[in-house]
DNA sequence: AGAATGACGCTGA
DNA sequence: TTCAGCGCCATTC
C-alpha cells in the first residue's frame, strides 16, 4: 500500500482531530471540509484503513441520518463508537441513534 | 480495462 | 418516521 498521494487519508484524520470533544459530525461535512464534497464515502473508506487505536477521534464521525454506520466489515467496532461516544456524554440511542441535531459540531467558516 | 463494492447523502413513497 | 431507490467517487477484484 504505497502512500500514493500525501494527503486524502491524512486530511481526513487531521478534520476529523479538528472536532472537539463531545460534538459530532458527519461524513459528508468532514468531506466538504477537506474540499472534497460529494466524497463522503471516501471518508468512509479513510477511517476504515485507520489503524486502531488512533489518535483520531473517529468516534465522533457518523452519517448525516444521525446514526451510527454499523456494516458487518467493521467486526463490532461500531459497537466500540457506540461506548466512546457515550464516554463523551452523548446519548446514544440502543439503535444506534443519537441527538445529532443538538451536538451537531460547526466546522470553521461555515 | 471493466465490473462490483462500500463506516454516505438526498429525494420520494 | 421508516423504507427503498438513485447518484456520488475511490478502492478492489
Amino acid at each position: 500500500m504505497a502512500p500514493q498521494q500525501p494527503g486524502f487519508d491524512q486530511r481526513v484524520w487531521q478534520a476529523v482531530a479538528a472536532i472537539p470533544s463531545g460534538r459530532l459530525a458527519t461524513y459528508g461535512q468532514i468531506a466538504e471540509l477537506i474540499g472534497a464534497y460529494g466524497c463522503a464515502r471516501q471518508v468512509g473508506w479513510a477511517l476504515r484503513r485507520l489503524p486502531l487505536p488512533s489518535d483520531v477521534p473517529w468516534h465522533r464521525v457518523v452519517n448525516a441520518q444521525g446514526r451510527i454506520a454499523m456494516s458487518p466489515s467493521r467486526e463490532g467496532s461500531d459497537w466500540i463508537q457506540r461506548e466512546l461516544l457515550l464516554a463523551e456524554g452523548i446519548p446514544v440511542d440502543a439503535a444506534g441513534r443519537l441527538p445529532l441535531r443538538q451536538f451537531r459540531w460547526l466546522p470553521p467558516g461555515r
